[in-house]
DNA sequence: TCTTAGCACTCGGCCTATATGAGTGCTAGT
DNA sequence: ACTAGCACTCATATAGGCCGAGTGCTAAGA
């Protein structure tokens, strides 16, 4: 007979969820007298050690030594948070703290980012971090060309109130009528999205007067820009303080490497681009199910925020795999349905 | 008889000396044998156990407890950072790396500042920081309104090549024409200083057109927040993880509000401005010497940079107290001088 | 068949005692 | 003025022993 999945219903599942909730409050191994007085489950703790070595043997719970009780492993995790229920858990201070914080209108879409994160790592106790809008389906509200003298400023403007700029040489052939010509062009590429705007731009390259075929190509290279490698550059992240509280979670060496982590921002990107992806409202990424919080006993909790129906970033918190899913999903949840209605707002 | 500072020449300075480099060195508190055996000061342990005493009630050096070695106090760090030469101490490897680091030509100046506190933080291992050029005296190269629909975005864009922006409520008075009336006489106040053009806007908008009225006045507000409290917003850190290693350096709760600090921008731009003020080419704060640093067991190195004549920023690591001085001064200098000399053609 | 009481066993953490040795401060002699 | 010598201090390292949380297993009871 195969071994079976502990069904939520089950003891088995009562008992794993109790060692994981006992074992994040406390940071201490679990042994199988604790959870036998404390979560009512009615049966000895001997009968909970047998339940404990089958969670065991399953893979949802390990032993740090013999004498010593268990805590869950990142599939034990796993099924705690699957089996949590998909609302609740918010505390009121924390439903307050919401409130008051989106009580201030803010009209800049980064500025509410910002302030985002700063909410959700302070709600939290963890780092928060937020990808804005991916540019290519946002529509370009401007797009300019400035004479800098030696240089050339290109510098883009999207609806949702993104600024690209990007500094290169001046073409050779650029004299100061070229500039005013090419703003023109450009004036007429408004409301066209960015991915949009960058190819009609390549168009008008190859097309256009051969004075201007060099700014048009820099503009369509800001574009693309905006829309790939700069998402990194956009991202915010706050709170990164917490992380250094959390002295049981991690030892020094993994703290520094969580450090930089955060800090190289691509990577980061990639664990949090994939939760986009999956259309799910709230993602949860535990420890070794991303090689990136694998490597730094990390999880993220992460959801897609939206403008309208439409999914124009994530935001999420970053804390060790020991974390309390619970309020940290709880949070993230709630501060991402608020973030979508001010979006959607923004936007009218 | 008063008590004499220790003079640079004399064997009370050398003993200083000595124990600060070796106390860098090692992180463990320096007894009066190892220096008798290391540094060539030709006299007996005994001799330099009567010196180190005589610095210790001087107050360069103190006691972790009776029978441990000595370690400098912040007057003992001060001396030492005073005593050395002014030029030198930069190895082989970090002379390439800060060469091969500038070889690619840069031309946006935010971009250049970020390239930089990176390098100087792989450079010292310490964490980089940069302020980047106040705005009060930088001519404005373009001003804007764009009508967003519900909101506006003033846009500011500076010769060094900063970009400000804000995205403010849309004054009811503002039909479509307006801004473009806007936007001609905005043009008028390039070249103007961020200061100039926010005093000539007050004044357009008490004697303009009614319509134009609150525009002008977010246009000045803008660039008044550009020259004040959004220069922290500008500032440039990285390299931090390399701080979670200095492991004997930091207790967890004091790295905890290091972190912190870094990240309530505010504070730092405070420290960093004061060294801006001194005029001289390399500030070094030493713990105490700042009450910031001083909660932290932090040391700053910094330097400004200039355009010419005109100091424009500044750059600069944070570190640990017990710093190496001589690699990190060496290494704000240079890349300093390097980033002078950046600025400077940047500026033609 | 499931549950439970009982019990031997394991083993990391903690306490205490002891040893070690780096380093000091002082004194006396050169 | 310098140095050799020495008693003294005290943080740290080491070893041993105890403790107790927690396990796994067995056998008896429901």
């Amino acid at each position: 007979m195969a071994e079976q999945q502990p069904q939520l219903g089950t003891r088995k599942g009562a008992v794993l969820r109790a060692v994981v909730e006992e074992y994040v409050r406390s940071g201490e191994p679990v042994g199988s007298e604790t959870i036998a007085e404390h979560a009512s489950i009615g049966v000895s703790s001997a009968t909970i050690r047998n339940e404990l070595a089958a969670l065991e043997e399953l893979g949802y719970l390990k032993h740090p030594h013999t004498s010593a009780g268990r805590i869950p492993t990142d599939a034990g995790y796993r099924f705690y948070v699957d089996s949590l229920p998909a609302a609740g858990g918010l505390r009121d201070a924390q439903r307050r703290a919401i409130a008051s914080h989106y009580a201030e209108a803010i009209l800049d879409l980064e500025e509410v980012l910002k302030g985002s994160v700063q909410l959700l790592s302070r709600l939290t106790q963890y780092a928060g971090l937020a990808v804005p809008p991916n540019a290519s389906d946002e529509p370009v509200v401007r797009l300019e060309v400035i004479d800098m003298g030696p240089s050339v400023m290109v510098l883009a403007v999207g609806h949702h109130g993104r600024v690209d700029k990007r500094v290169v040489d001046r073409p050779d052939a650029a004299a100061p009528a070229t500039f005013a010509r090419a703003e023109a062009r450009l004036a007429d590429l408004r409301g066209l999205t960015y991915a949009e705007a960058q190819a009609r731009l390549l168009q008008l390259a190859a097309e256009g007067p051969a004075d201007e075929h060099d700014l048009m190509l820099q503009v369509a290279e800001t574009l693309r820009a905006a829309q790939q490698g700069d998402r990194a550059a956009h991202m915010v992240i706050g709170g990164v303080a917490n992380l250094a509280d959390q002295a049981q979670a991690w030892r020094r060496e993994t703290l520094r490497r969580l450090f930089e982590t955060l800090e190289h921002e691509q990577e980061m990107l990639q664990v949090l681009s994939d939760v986009t992806s999956t259309h799910s409202a709230l993602s949860v990424t535990i420890g070794g199910e991303h090689p990136t919080t694998g490597d730094l006993d990390a999880s993220i909790v992460a959801a897609p925020f939206k403008s309208g129906e439409t999914t124009i970033g994530t935001i999420g918190v970053v804390g060790p795999t020991r974390m309390d899913y619970v309020s940290a999903m709880a949070s993230v949840r709630a501060v991402a349905k608020r973030l979508s209605e001010l979006a959607t707002e923004l936007d009218q």
